[in-house]
DNA sequence: CATAAATGATAGTAATACTATTATATTTGT
DNA sequence: ACAAATATAATAGTATTACTATCATTTATG
């Protein structure tokens, strides 16, 4: 059931893709065994010809759901993000709390993913480990502009104005939410990173969730106003 | 002068290239050729043909001095992060508080680069640009772990622990120095691409320096021991 | 069941990321 | 000043990548 809601609760642009890989059987073998190439092989060595070996499909085929694989990755990061704004609008459900409200969405945004139960045909711990270690690439790209006109970031910025609007809520007088939660976010997932491959980067401590343990910390303490009374 | 002084501090990993670009005239050229390119098409477009018609030399004689154009961005990169961790010695040098290290610290890392009067070779606000946009892409891959133990990323983790030092002079008990530390440099560098190209993730005002003040804010409160007497 | 649409199979192209070879400069040691 | 060593230029060539095109075959739809 959470699954089923899950697909259709998670929308990507329509300009990222040609055809929407949702709509057919090869579409969503196409995005799973892209998750699960890119994740062993990296974005830089990851071809639409190696994936069609996966799926047993042809190169071609693939060109008529992706323009490149870059757009490829743009799906892949569109749909993580809109999975989470849908984690995040289902975790904050009926909590009133505004402090409440926070402390859980930066748990949800810098905490770690598993995968659910319902066998999903997105592995969402790998799909995670992509947009670790490859999402960056997404948008630091010549074409960011044009692509950020056709609001292919959209639900990410909507993710951030979201949780920025808890910490103004908190605190009306702070006056950088949104670089503070971009910070955090691109943080997280960055330290995530840092954490497997360059751990002096990092304070990870074995068995502790450090990361989320840091953002918490941090912004509580930036948000707080200065004199509390 | 300075400028002789930085040429001889900004010391690179000797693994990065195959013969050192700053001993001959090509190497020169190919190193300040390579950032008025790649500041221009971007690492993707980037190629060493193209960069061979900008220095008029044959993209094989390229080769001689970097293997790929991805050890040509490690190379770019790993001269910033030794070019800033001079500007840090430099900066940091005779103030004794350790606040005000932290402090002066903060603002050379998240601050603007320009260039100096002494046209050296190496254009510092276009490398600037560059590492902003592309210098994530150099340990985003899977040979980072490879170049890892080869030593390539050393001047960043020792620009990262310097920084960390002081922190932890200011405070002793705060647990997570490295993280808050790359947090900022990450984030400082993101934070100015995403002013540029996705403004509403950040909470930039025309005129003010708002990331370096954001981050100032951030850490120094993040630092604060619990109970201040 | 006829028609349209999607997929498969195959081929082909321009560009990329290199390597190799030989000729011509340029530097260096004596 | 000159031979030997070294660096660069000029050119060619290869495997792979990132696509596009064509046509046959399978699968869905009215």
């Amino acid at each position: 059931m959470q699954d089923l809601l899950q697909q259709v609760q998670v929308q990507v642009n329509e300009k990222i893709y040609l055809k929407n890989p949702e709509s057919s059987d090869l579409g969503r073998r196409i995005v799973a065994g892209s998750i699960e190439l890119m994740d062993r092989v990296g974005f830089e060595d990851f071809t639409f010809k190696k994936l069609g070996l996966q799926i047993n499909s042809p190169e071609a085929s693939i060109y008529r759901y992706f323009e490149s694989k870059h757009k490829l990755l743009l799906y892949l990061s569109s749909w993580y993000w809109g999975w989470m704004e849908y984690q995040l609008v289902f975790g904050l459900a009926n909590v009133s709390s505004a402090n409440d409200r926070l402390v859980r969405a930066i748990s949800i945004l810098t905490g770690t993913v598993s995968n659910d139960a319902g066998m999903s045909l997105i592995d969402k711990a790998k799909l995670h480990r992509i947009v670790i270690s490859e999402s960056t690439k997404s948008y630091l790209t010549k074409a960011v502009d044009d692509e950020n006109k056709d609001g292919i970031f959209a639900t990410y910025k909507k993710l951030v104005a979201r949780v920025s609007d808890i910490i103004l809520e908190l605190n009306p007088n702070y006056r950088y939410p949104h670089m503070l939660i971009s910070t955090m976010i691109e943080g997280a997932l960055h330290q995530r990173y840092f954490a497997q491959h360059l751990p002096r980067l990092t304070d990870v401590v074995n068995g502790e969730d450090t990361v989320t343990d840091f953002y918490m910390d941090m912004i509580l303490k930036t948000i707080q106003t200065e004199d509390v009374n």
